[in-house]
DNA sequence: TAAATATGATGGAACGTTCCACTAATTAAA
DNA sequence: TTTAATTAGTGGAACGTTCCATCATATTTA
């Protein structure tokens, strides 16, 4: 780390000026300043000597310290995973890295924020729904005129560039699904996020001639209890509806579970359909059926779409949305 | 970005050389070079001014970066997630940030690692499993006198400092819990990394006078359609055991979901026992009993030993084993 | 042949810090 | 009172790059 060689040393061996080398080491190709045969010479030397440019020094002379911060919320560990992979993708192609930054609260946030600032990243990205409390701290750093894109569901940060998946198209999949299984009485279970995805779902309805009043709008919390929740409440309620459609697999799969619990078969009295398609949706029992969301090219438009805005930091910000697909799987089937 | 403050202009605003300004900036407590009224009055100007230090001039004179690396195998999103978190908290309490590189291939990780390397970061991590084609490019790196630490089982990388969990007592824990639900004949399927476990494990079954030979040892591949393979497998050689030890989760579920669709009860039939304990390790039907590794705390140790070494490089490799616990749920009962 | 241009290379300032050798002024010790 | 020690602060070199102005030398053009 310490006792690497550097540019002069390279040039003290070769016999030439470290201007010199420093014009064959940022580009060998087009360094114009220097005949084919010293340039032989520089590159055989760098790679004899073992020479890696040093990115502290580039960064105070050039300004730009080739790093993107994350800033990753959270609140769930294989979504992010996928999404990091692909924003991990294409960054390597622009020699850029990742800073990989979690956080809790707002204040740990801030204060994570201002230890990222010292090392000057180009850009940020932020992963998973950015909720109430982190909005103000986040939304300062773009009023800063950072370049900052947000991978999230539709409604995270208003004013700041974004790559979601079009919710009315995921509630048009999962209503046109339901429908063509032959679902007459759906319930609808999805808060926060999920009610974006209304508009969708309701459309679909409206086109397949189902009048909206035969769903059941049911506004709920999130995660795997808050699906044990509304299968309970289903149960209570005598079993109404022949088909539940839930925002995300976690709840989904707190849905599936608490059926096996009370013994009640999916999808024969219960189809079950959610949204994410996460790393276990497959491995439930039975495999879930959901509309997936791209996480990987999610990652990598987003990270795409960052280095459109660092080099043109001015630029209005910028959505993208990118298409949600059906898995269909097991969850699903005809009301009896 | 490009036009923050620097030490300088604050040193023109009140009034006192750039040496005083850093020497306050860098630890206003023991800044003995400024009396405390300077120290103030730098203090605000500091706050007013909006100033941040620069790491890329930091880093090149102090030769330190601030920065680790963190290699990730990316063969399991949702464990890598928790590792990461763990790390993240005790590296923020230090000020490191971490710089998170995904790898495929050999090659790639050879030049995902040229390209970090050029940011000089002060120690490495690898998280996953190390299978034999990295480990030459990473070897590499310790041999450079690089500090690194590895979360991983056992058996990863030799030389090199590590924190993994005891797996014998994974074994151990394992037996113990199937013995004590009443079952004597038993499917241990693990290959790979879960063949360490088996010492543990037979050392149970020997403290229990029960003899080797009552279990079947199965070596295996790994993940989802491993799990499925490995329960069909025990269809057709007429269900002879009662319970099966598989090494990780995705197995385990891939068994739960293949006895799910072959319509078999589990744990009536046959009881199913993993190892990790992932986030969806308890959505699944039944929940899944299981060992759990303590991703987070591994994560944490990892780095607290990574600060250690890089305080200390000299010293030899060091290796830490955590403890892990049994995870009581569903998918394992007594034997009909 | 003289002037203009292209080619290959150089030296040094600058980026924002840290750190060391100094100094000036004040206080303590002899 | 003189000397020594402490306190508060300064100026400048150094870290490893990039980039610009400059300069020979060789080649082309008028």
């Amino acid at each position: 780390m310490s006792c690497v060689v550097t540019i002069v040393e390279i040039a003290r061996a070769v016999g030439v000026s470290k201007s010199t080398v420093s014009a064959v080491m940022r580009d060998p190709e087009k360094a114009r300043q220097a005949s084919p045969a010293t340039r032989q010479r520089i590159l055989e030397a760098a790679r004899r000597m073992g020479y890696s440019p040093n990115q502290a020094a580039r960064s105070l002379r050039e300004d730009s310290s080739r790093l993107v911060a994350i800033l990753d919320a959270c609140n769930f560990g294989s979504y992010v995973a996928e999404v990091i992979h692909g924003v991990n993708d294409v960054l390597r192609k622009h020699h850029y890295q990742l800073v990989h930054c979690i956080y809790d609260t707002p204040s740990e946030l801030e204060s994570q924020i201002r230890s990222l600032q010292t090392h000057r990243p180009n850009g940020w990205l932020t992963v998973g729904h950015i909720v109430q409390d982190f909005r103000e701290v986040i939304g300062r750093l773009i009023e800063d005129g950072e370049s900052l894109v947000q991978v999230c569901a539709a409604d995270s940060l208003s004013g700041a560039s974004a790559v979601y998946v079009d919710p009315g198209e995921i509630g048009r999949l999962a209503a046109r699904h339901l429908l063509e299984c032959g679902h007459r009485r759906i319930l609808y279970a999805a808060g926060g996020q999920g009610k974006l995805c209304r508009a969708g779902f309701e459309e679909e309805l409206a086109r397949q001639h189902m009048p909206v009043e035969t769903c059941t709008f049911l506004p709920v919390g999130s995660g795997f209890e808050a699906g044990k929740d509304i299968f309970r409440d289903w149960l209570e309620r005598g079993k109404p509806e022949s088909a539940v459609f839930t925002f995300d697999d976690t709840m989904a799969s707190g849905i599936l579970s608490e059926a096996y619990i009370q013994n009640v078969r999916i999808p024969e009295e219960l189809s079950v359909i959610g949204v994410d398609d996460r790393e276990f949706s497959r491995m439930l029992s039975p495999a879930l059926t959901t509309i997936h969301l791209p996480q990987y090219d999610q990652g990598a438009a987003a990270a795409e779409m960052l280095l459109r805005r660092m080099r043109a930091p001015q630029q209005p910000p910028e959505i993208q949305t990118l298409t949600p697909e059906l898995m269909c799987r097991a969850s699903c089937g005809a009301p009896r």
